[in-house]
DNA sequence: AATTAATGCTTGATATATTTAGCAAAGCTA
DNA sequence: TAGCTTTGCTAAATATATCAAGCATTAATT
């Protein structure tokens, strides 16, 4: 099965948002949002995904592409050329794993600043 | 409602291709792609959009448009960069009324030549 | 003309997306 | 410690996508 939920769960937990948090500022419902993150649901509506990526500031096409839709082909590269004006972007070109465990690891960060 | 199943109804008919040819070309049901046809199904999936746009030589990001999704940013100005590489290219600037209209008729041209 | 085949469509069945209600563990507050 | 809140989650309900079967009309074929 592909782990798409585990990326969009790290999205969430590093800003520092709940469930219920993004269900007010998305209207999707908390509990549609902790299938998605346990990668339960296999086809997520595109309109979903737009919101989810507007509000944690990822490329609409990055979401889709995880969860295994057809990409638009003009988009050069999401590979290499990815998370342009993310805090991520300081540190230069990163692997969606490598990005995954950065966010992870930020979270831990400010959990442990109090 | 939005009414984008004549859109996708006149490109398969310009190609003068039944609901079984393409059933056969893409794996769809006909039974679907008829209600596809008629706009009947509110959100259809994104890889059955690809299906289709590739099959009829048009862009993913226009039936996704077409549909009602978010389309990617990047993909500058669908509304007058659209079909490039199209018989109707020759033309120039068209809209999407237009577009269809003139499918319908290029159908009706190809049925009169026996 | 009668049969057969092809075509678009509708209906009923199944699968899956999304929501509503609510539970259980953990955190707070008094 | 007892109660109130928050948080993530699951289960049941509803909505919608998709398919399989079959019907009605039209086009071929004999």
């Amino acid at each position: 099965m592909n782990n798409y939920g585990e990326y969009i769960k790290a999205l969430r937990e590093s800003k520092g948002l709940t469930l219920r948090d993004v269900e007010k500022k998305t209207e999707v419902s908390n509990a549609y949002l902790s299938q998605l993150e346990s990668s339960k649901i296999k086809q997520p509506s595109p309109t979903t995904l737009y919101k989810l990526a507007e509000l944690y500031g990822v490329k609409y096409e990055v979401l889709m592409e995880k969860v295994g839709y057809p990409v638009p082909k003009g988009d050069v590269s999401l590979k290499s050329r990815k998370s342009e004006k993310t805090i991520l972007h300081r540190i230069g070109e990163v692997t969606s794993e490598e990005e995954m465990e950065l966010l992870d690891y930020l979270k831990f960060i400010r959990s442990r600043k109090k």
